[in-house]
DNA sequence: GTGGTCTAGACCACC
DNA sequence: GTGGTCTAGACCACG
């Protein structure tokens, strides 16, 4: 499975993994319709305890991303790409707003918080 | 005084109160040799518990931004302008470069991260 | 067949099967001494596992409004109509009752329930 | 403290909470900004486990009903009385309106159904 | 003292 | 096999 625990973050495991289902829901790398591993899977593949992942695919199913099918399992729902994509964008630009509010609130200039963009690359390893 | 807290926001209310504390000195809007208010006083302005203001200073004696002199109270050192804005200026850089890690990770393209971060003014009621 | 099924409801396949039944019998849909369909025949009908199928019917047994004629199937009993019928009122007559205590115990005031109660129409599409 | 719960319910425990509490707000029990008991005290009052008291409050939180003061407990949100009397009143409707849709797919006839409500008094001890 | 997370293990109903 | 609930107990950061 493409999903990385960093136990040792302070993002909460259960929150981790939902985030990172989200994300491979809205890039298309788990599509609607199809199920998700089983809680004890999931649990098996990370070994991280079921109760964990349970309380990471409740919070998938609060927000209809997933669904229960009695005894069966849980799916994706059909709308839940288009949903995880939007919200994936919204997540990135209530990030990067906050990012500069904050800035703004330390009292850096805004040459200066442009030079911060500016200078730093997409990809760490570039230049 | 121009501190601002949230008591329910997820920052711990010490980590508020020394970070505007560090700002306001990079900023210059408290300068080296002046005395920061003592624990009581803040700890009235600000309606915080005194066990929390503490926390806050001893985070700043500890990076050696302020210094208690004796029978005075708390003082900032004379280094600590620079110091701060220094720290302040890496601590952006680090800011953003972390969002960017998690765009990434979040398997947004390289596009639809430039998009963001260039279609969002640095204040947010420009458009 | 007149039977649907909802797969991610909270009420047990099995349940919704029997529960339907039931009322088709008490309805006169299907009538006393008439077979139901079987076990391969509804869940290839319903595409729904046939032990699922099977401990419908089990239900349906215990209650003796169905009875197993030898090497025929399952045929309605001759005063299952009757007792559908009757049950079926009860159910309800219980529903209500349960209804109406619920919303007691929420202290919605008596105004209220009878406001509900009588605002809204037998069938949703009126007004 | 005016909860109770039945431990033998298929309602889970922590949704009685949950219920219970937000019926509190609504009919005004227990008022915005008020604090509610915390998870230890709860759980002793209730002879409930702490997690299962959490649980509880974590939905409540989900639904803004409550938030976290650091270090201080839950509080209720300003908004809360009027989210939580719209939602019971709503909760309410849409009970009644299924208790009417489920009547009808029972094939139950329009006078059956009007004889089982008219006939029903509000209080159960009532003729 | 407060809430929050996590683990471990039991038990349940359903398919 | 599936998810769901609950208990018990540990550990953490915060105030």
């Amino acid at each position: 499975m493409f999903i990385e625990i960093d136990t040792s973050s302070n993002e909460p495991i259960f929150e981790q993994i939902a985030q990172q289902l989200r994300f491979a829901i809205a890039s298309g790398a788990i599509r609607p319709d199809e199920m998700i591993p089983s809680v004890r899977e999931m649990s098996r593949m990370l070994a991280i305890n079921p109760n964990t992942i349970a309380r990471a695919y409740r919070v998938l199913q609060d927000e209809k991303i997933v669904f229960a099918r009695r005894g069966m399992g849980l799916v994706v729902a059909p709308e839940a790409r288009e949903y995880c994509r939007r919200s994936r964008k919204e997540l990135f630009v209530e990030k990067y707003r906050k990012f500069l509010d904050e800035a703004i609130q330390s009292r850096l200039s805004e040459e200066e918080i442009r030079e911060i963009v500016d200078s730093t690359p997409l990809r760490p390893e570039d230049q």
